[in-house]
DNA sequence: CCATACATGACAAAAATTGTCATGTATGGC
DNA sequence: GCCATACATGACAATTTTTGTCATGTATGG
């Protein structure tokens, strides 16, 4: 029950790419630098979220990747959610096809309303918000 | 960031031994066949519950596990919690020393806020509720 | 055309999860 | 006391997930 690392390098990237005016576009040796990510494994992680349209990137030479949308409109769950795929705090909240008794299951409930309020503050904050509150001494 | 079948298992084993009056004793094998959870895995999953005092097992003939609390006692974090550990949305959560900008790092504060969310949640039910909505037909 | 930089899939190491099994200990009933 | 029943615990192992690395290919600006 815990955010993978694949996440919080996803945050710590975009939270660098937030530090930039709208349109910069960084090259990923230059994020994997600032953000302190294995650059092989950030070429993934950047692959997941560009997928998502949550980055935009450029391929060729001064290429790199940069922010999709403005910052305000990207929340965090936006971003776990590129990586990690949708939060599912149990399998039985996937679908009705994998526990049949989601429609009477007191636990299936509970876990569902737990599921709620989980993502109900991760979509509440935006990239802008986080970027607001951090700042990069280079 | 998902419950394991280890923490699936031990809700049902519970609401299995929650289904009984108060006091009652029964063996692993039984709580195996009823939760459909595999024996010997059960009897490690036992063991975490045991340590956390949210049953109490009886050894030699005619023995078993049973609830070491009234059910209306045991909410179901202490469920999960016993057999997963605390619950930690991010590492950083764990403790200061694990991230020294736990006090300025707003993408912190907001796993904070997420966790004490979700955790609210998982405390305000106890077995007992979960029990009242669940029958077994045997 | 070539250096730079992203795209992608194969491959692999490490860790966590999910079990099984053997050995030991405790207890009730005979 | 003896023995069948049942929990306690740690070693071992299969599987899956996570966490990467690397090679090959493609795109682009100069």
């Amino acid at each position: 029950m815990q955010l993978t690392n694949t996440g919080e390098y996803a945050l710590r990237a975009m939270l660098y790419l937030g530090s930039h005016p709208m349109g910069t576009i960084v090259p990923i040796s230059e994020v994997s630098k600032n953000a302190i990510v294995p650059e092989n494994f950030l070429r993934k992680i950047v692959g997941l979220l560009a997928k998502a349209r949550v980055i935009r990137s450029v391929r060729g030479a001064s290429g790199g990747v940069g922010l999709a949308k403005p910052p305000e409109s990207l929340t965090m769950y936006d971003i776990i959610e590129a990586v990690e795929g949708k939060i599912y705090l149990n399998q039985c909240l996937m679908g009705s096809h994998i526990c049949a008794l989601s429609s009477t299951c007191a636990v299936h409930s509970i876990w569902c309303e737990a599921q709620e309020a989980l993502k109900k503050v991760l979509t509440s904050r935006t990239l802008a918000d986080l970027c607001a509150l951090t700042t990069y001494t280079t």
